[in-house]
DNA sequence: CTGAAATACTCAGTGCCCTGACTATTTGGC
DNA sequence: GCCAAATAGTCAGGGCACTGAGTATTTCAG
């Protein structure tokens, strides 16, 4: 696997001395292609740029999950929203105080549990996200245009396990047998 | 309250009227797990958690694609090495900067066109870089577990096309033929 | 009842990521 | 040679995402 780039104009050295099949330890660089990591981020690029243009300029897709989640279970304090989203405090907080400043969320004191804020989409909320409904599922389609049918059940179901896995590796279930 | 889940494929948003009951409460909510830009999401979140513990917390994922460019074709401008790892002008001016002030990268003025600059590692960003390559491989190797090494393959091959297709969206080749 | 632990949220700080406006330089048509 | 277009980079501004520290409230052991 040589991969070397030729044709270099200016004054480059370049350090890539495995002539040789040894132990092929000397390999400078690495092919991002075949990096997880780097894919993901490149995905997320790519339907940052498919939402802002096709869905809405002014609601982020972090925003509509909101939304959505709490035209579901309205009356959801944030932690929880954050737990059906897949966002941490910190950005939850940024997410629902944006929404709430647009006037598309409610935001009150959980008379119950003064620690809790509780949120509920508002009348205008509920309309923003019948319509960006709509426009997400057109975007959808033209995002997996390039996968056939059985190719997008098994791409929702690689991402899914190993997201999952990786979440789970943060959150070690609870040890059945109580340590000392 | 039903919360169906069905003919998943399509990421069909789901609008359910309750038939039962009579409150009145129409519910329109979506099952996020069927839409590729939230898995998405989740999946470069669950990789920046599993890097900032395995590989390196204070050198970011981005920043060590900008250094593993460079390491393989030191004297690259900024435009080209955002092409190559697939930042804007603007985010790879601010990771060039980050590694620049820690003296990973030598920042010039190149003489024979003064609107660019030219990139190249440093001793020490070499050193980083390789350091960074072991742990990077151990940690993809814990990202992937969940996945067979055939569905390695099937996952790298999927994402890919769809990034590339929602790329090439927003660079319309050139057209052959002039637009009206 | 009281103080410690747990819980929900806030705030400061850092970094990625984009757009749109701006500057500096080079290039190309005339 | 000159001026407009193209190109490379900077800067301001907004949003997502995390950590770590701090505050307020509730819960629970003693």
């Amino acid at each position: 696997m040589t991969w070397v780039r030729e044709d270099v104009t200016r004054g480059v050295y370049r350090q890539c001395t495995n002539e040789g099949d040894h132990t092929g330890v000397r390999m400078a660089a690495v092919d991002l292609t075949t990096h997880p990591g780097h894919l993901a981020r490149r995905l997320q690029q790519a339907h940052y740029l498919l939402w802002n243009t096709m869905v809405s300029e002014e609601t982020t897709s972090p925003q509509y999950a909101v939304l959505n989640t709490l035209v579901a279970e309205p009356g959801l304090d944030q932690r929880t929203v954050g737990e059906r989203v897949g966002l941490d405090r910190s950005t939850v907080a940024e997410v629902v105080g944006r929404l709430d400043r647009r006037g598309l969320i409610d935001k009150v004191r959980d008379p119950q549990d003064g620690r809790r804020s509780l949120l509920r989409p508002t009348d205008e909320g509920v309309r923003v996200h019948r319509r960006l409904g709509v426009r997400t599922a057109r975007m959808n389609q033209v995002f997996l245009a390039p996968l056939a049918p059985d190719e997008r059940t098994v791409f929702f179901d690689l991402i899914r396990r190993v997201a999952d896995a990786a979440e789970g590796l943060r959150n070690p279930a609870e040890p059945t047998a109580a340590p000392g």
